[in-house]
DNA sequence: TGATATTTTGTAAGCGCTTACATTCGGCAT
DNA sequence: ATGCCGAATGTAAGCGCTTACAAAATATCA
C-alpha cells in the first residue's frame, strides 16, 4: 500500500506538502495542490489512519459501549450515532457490554486502547462511581440512558419514571383498575423507575399496587412470554398488563393468545419503547415512546460539539416520553 | 496515559523486554516479568492499539460491513461476528453500505484506511467484479450472503433459490394454487434467486406463475405492508402470499387485517429468514429459516483461520435454508 | 529597486510501539 | 581458569504520519 513517501516523491515535494493538502489545511499553491492530488490518485494512496492517529493523538473515532449488538433498541441507537458521526468523518467503534459490569468495564478499557477521543456509553451494570472517575480519566465520556449524579451534563437520559406513569395513567384513564406489570431486570435502573411511575399513577387513582400481580422479565420476548403464562396462572384476574418494553409485549401477546384470549378484547395491553415492528405486532400496540434516535443523535451531537469543536450543535440531557395509543387496550366501563 | 517508556523506567528494564512480556512472547525471567507486570499495574498502563498496529503492521481488527446497523437481520450477524472475534481479542470495525454502491465502496475504503486485518462484507450493490479485484489488493475478504465467481472460496452464502423453491413447495403440498409473491428490491441477487426457486416449484406443479400477483417490495415492514395492500386491490384472487422475508409478511400481516381478512383461515402467508420475532409474530410465522448466525460465525472463523492463523477452524462456503412451519399457513383441501 | 512582510515549502523530531541484531550473563564441560 | 552456548536483556531502526520551526519563494510598498 502506498505511502506518503511514494506520494511525496512522485509529485516531488517534501512529506509536509502532502500532509497539508491532506488536510486541506495550510497554505498550498494550487500548482502543486494538483500535483500531489494526481500522484495519490495514481497511486491509489489511501491514508492510513493508524498512523495519523499515531502522529497526532487523534483517532478520529468514538467508542459505542452498547449492551447488545443485535436488538431492535440498540440497533437503532447505533445506528444514529454512525450516521451523525460518519458525516464528519467520525467513525463509531462499537463493542457490547452483555449488562455485565465486567465486560462493561473490560469493553471501555478496550476503547481506550483504541484511543478513541470520546466514548458514548449505554452501560447498566457498572456503578455511578466507576463512571464518574472514567470521566476523570481524561477521554470524554458521555452516558446515555442514564443520569448520573456529579456527571449529569455528560448525560442524556430519558424520564422513564414519567413514562411508567404514563402508561399507568392511560390505562387508569381507560377504566381499567386492575392491572399485572411485567417489569425488566430488577437490578436496571430504568426499570425501577419506570416501575415507581407506574406506582404513582396507582397512588393518584388510590388503587392498590398488588405485589402478586408483578413479574420480574427479561425484556426480552422470551421473558414476556413467560411473565404472561405466569401471571394467567394466578387465581387472581386482572384487566390489563403492563409490559416494560415492546419486545416482552410481543412475547405477553403471544403467550396470552396461547392461552385463548383475545386482544385487547379479553385484555389490554401496553408496552414501552414504540419499537418500529410495535405497529405491526396484532392488535397494533399501544406503548409509551421511547425516542432513541433523538436521544443517540444527541450523544453523537455532545461529542461533535464538546470533543471536535463543531459549534453548530446545541445540546440538550433529558428527554420525555410520550403515550402512542394504539389498539391494543380497550376502555372499560365501569 | 502511561507508555511503554514508563513502564520500562518504572521497572527498570528496557523498551524491548516490556514489549516481550505484553507479547507473553520470548524468553523472559520470572523475576523481570513481575517488575515489569507490577509497574503496568502501578501506572495503569494500557498499550496504545494504535502504535502498536503502526509497528506491527498489524491492527486486530477486522472491517465489517453490513447493508444497515438496525433490523434484526444485520443485528443478529454483527453480533455473531464480534462474539467470536472478540474471544481472540480481536476486534470488529462496523460500518455500514445501505445498500448502495457507492456508499459500499466507500466503506470498504474507510475499513480499508483503518488498516483492518481482513474484511467480512455484505455487499449487496458493489459488482463481482469489484469484488473480484478488491481481493487482489491485498487485504483478505470474505463475501457474506453471496457467491461470487472467481473467489467462491472467499464466500459465504446461502442457496436462496432453494429456499425460494421450499417456501413455495410447502404452500403447494398444502393444496394451495393461487399464490401473490411479495418480493423484494428485484436487483439484489438474493431476491432474484428466492423467486427463481419459487417459479421452480410452481413449474413442477404445473402452475402458472402470474406476474400480476407479484409485487417489488423493499424487504421492509413498510413494503410488505404496500404490497398486501395492492395485491387485495386488484381483481386476482388468491389463497396465499409468500413474502420474500419475515419483516415483509410482518407488514402484510398488519395490511390484510386491516383489510377485514383473518389468517390464516382467509390468507394464508409465508416469510424467510426466520427472524426470532417470527414466532412472536400472530399467528406464528411459517417462513424458511436464514441460518444467519452459524454464516457469520462462519465467515469470523474463516478470518481467525486463515488470516491469524488459528488451525482449529475448519469452514464450510455453502449454507442450506429450511422450512419452518408454524401457524400461518392453512392446509387446503381441494 | 531594495527592504520587508507574507506565502509556500522543506527539515527533522517525534507519536508509542515492534523487532532484527547485538550484547551480556550464567552455567557447564574441559 | 578458559571457552562455549543458550537464555535473557538491551540497542536502535523503523512503522506512516503530524507539526513546530526554518528556509525559500513571492508579494508588497515606499
Amino acid at each position: 500500500m502506498a505511502t506518503i513517501y511514494d506520494v511525496s516523491e512522485l509529485a516531488g515535494v517534501s512529506l509536509a506538502t502532502v500532509s497539508r493538502v491532506m488536510n486541506k489545511n495550510a497554505n498550498v499553491s494550487d500548482k502543486t495542490r494538483q500535483k500531489v492530488l494526481s500522484a495519490m490518485e495514481q497511486l491509489g494512496y489511501r491514508p492510513s489512519a493508524i498512523a495519523k492517529g499515531l502522529a497526532s493523538s487523534r483517532s478520529s473515532s468514538v467508542g459505542v459501549l452498547i449492551s447488545e449488538l443485535h436488538g431492535p433498541f440498540y440497533g437503532l441507537m447505533m445506528s444514529a450515532i454512525e450516521t451523525e458521526l460518519r458525516e464528519f468523518d467520525i467513525h463509531a467503534i462499537i463493542a457490547a457490554g452483555h449488562s455485565d459490569a465486567g465486560k462493561e468495564a473490560e469493553s471501555i478499557e478496550f476503547l481506550l486502547s483504541r484511543r478513541c477521543d470520546a466514548l458514548i456509553l449505554w452501560v447498566e451494570s457498572v456503578s455511578d462511581r466507576y463512571l464518574v472517575d472514567l470521566a476523570k480519566r481524561g477521554t470524554p465520556i458521555v452516558v446515555i440512558g442514564r443520569k448520573v449524579a456529579g456527571i449529569a451534563r455528560n448525560c442524556v437520559s430519558l424520564n422513564n419514571e414519567e413514562g411508567g406513569y404514563l402508561a399507568a395513567r392511560y390505562l387508569l384513564e381507560q377504566g381499567h383498575r386492575k392491572m399485572a406489570y411485567i417489569a425488566g431486570p430488577l437490578w436496571k435502573h430504568d426499570v425501577k423507575e419506570r416501575l415507581s411511575g407506574h406506582k404513582r399513577a396507582l397512588a393518584e387513582y388510590k388503587v392498590n399496587f398488588n405485589e402478586k400481580l408483578l413479574y420480574e422479565g427479561d425484556y426480552r420476548e422470551e421473558g414476556g412470554f413467560r411473565g404472561m403464562s405466569h401471571l394467567l396462572g394466578l387465581r387472581n384476574t386482572f384487566s390489563a398488563v403492563i409490559c416494560a418494553n415492546d419486545e416482552m409485549a410481543a412475547g405477553a401477546m403471544t403467550s396470552a393468545r396461547d392461552a385463548g384470549l383475545s386482544i385487547p378484547e379479553d385484555l389490554s395491553i401496553v408496552g414501552f419503547d414504540n419499537l418500529v415492528y410495535a405497529r405491526y405486532l396484532y392488535p397494533k400496540l399501544t406503548t409509551v415512546n421511547y425516542p432513541v434516535r433523538e436521544m443517540a443523535q444527541m450523544a453523537a451531537h455532545w461529542v461533535l460539539k464538546h470533543v471536535y469543536g463543531n459549534r453548530r450543535f446545541t445540546t440538550t440531557n433529558t428527554f420525555a416520553p410520550a403515550l402512542v395509543a394504539r389498539d391494543s387496550v380497550k376502555k372499560v366501563h365501569r
